[in-house]
DNA sequence: TTTGTTTATTTCTATATTGCAATATTACAA
DNA sequence: TTGTAATATTGCAATATAGAAATAAACAAA
């Protein structure tokens, strides 16, 4: 009778989605690194145009994977750990569940 | 100088990528829930035509999110723990990584 | 104020994704 | 064989996404 998604569902989907592009990978991996965050370093790190890494940053930030605050002129993006905290959290669940059965199948 | 994106992050923005759809969550729950694995008891638990179905699975299976073997009549599909492995594996480590900063920013 | 720097927004084009109806394929059963 | 059940594939319409050029906004410095 076909069920409709849950919150849940819906919420890690658009972890994931906003992780599914590797500019953003390349986005976070770098902010990971870096720790602070002027964008026009980010800029300089990607192949891509500046509006384009903009238009990047919004997805991660409204997925709540980054956070960006203004500092003068510049504006100051880092991780939100909020976000990854979730993602980290999702897998070791969905890892020990797996551990605990034995696969049966394929 | 603008640098290309390394095989890790292409890599990985791909498997978050088939991630990143609510059908394809709810299937991958629904595997993790149910262990095996017949089609057409997933084509009951979403709100979506068989061929979409269909086309969700192969997507997962490209990703090695899943792996499919045919069982006479029918096709027996379960989760790949080899890319769940990925996936945990990144983020533990992404966290460690956080962790050991104090974050200065935002 | 004027100018330059940094980032965001708008607007557009090209491409990709989602979803389904129709059809094909495959394997088994009668 | 012929039929039927289970999946996959194809072809198409609707929508979303990616990327960049042009522009705007916000601020800092002169």
């Amino acid at each position: 009778m076909k069920n409709d998604y849950t919150e849940s569902q819906q919420e890690m989907a658009s972890l994931f989605k906003a992780l599914g592009h590797p500019a953003r990978m390349a986005i976070m991996e770098h902010l990971l690194k870096i720790n602070a965050c002027i964008v026009g370093d980010i800029v300089e790190e990607l192949p891509l145009a500046q509006p384009t890494v903009s238009q990047h940053l919004k997805e991660l930030k409204n997925a709540g994977l980054i956070k960006g605050s203004i500092e003068g002129n510049t504006i100051c993006y880092c991780i939100n750990e909020k976000g990854i905290r979730k993602l980290s959290n999702y897998f070791s669940g969905f890892h020990s569940i797996l551990n605990k059965q034995e696969n049966k199948c394929c």
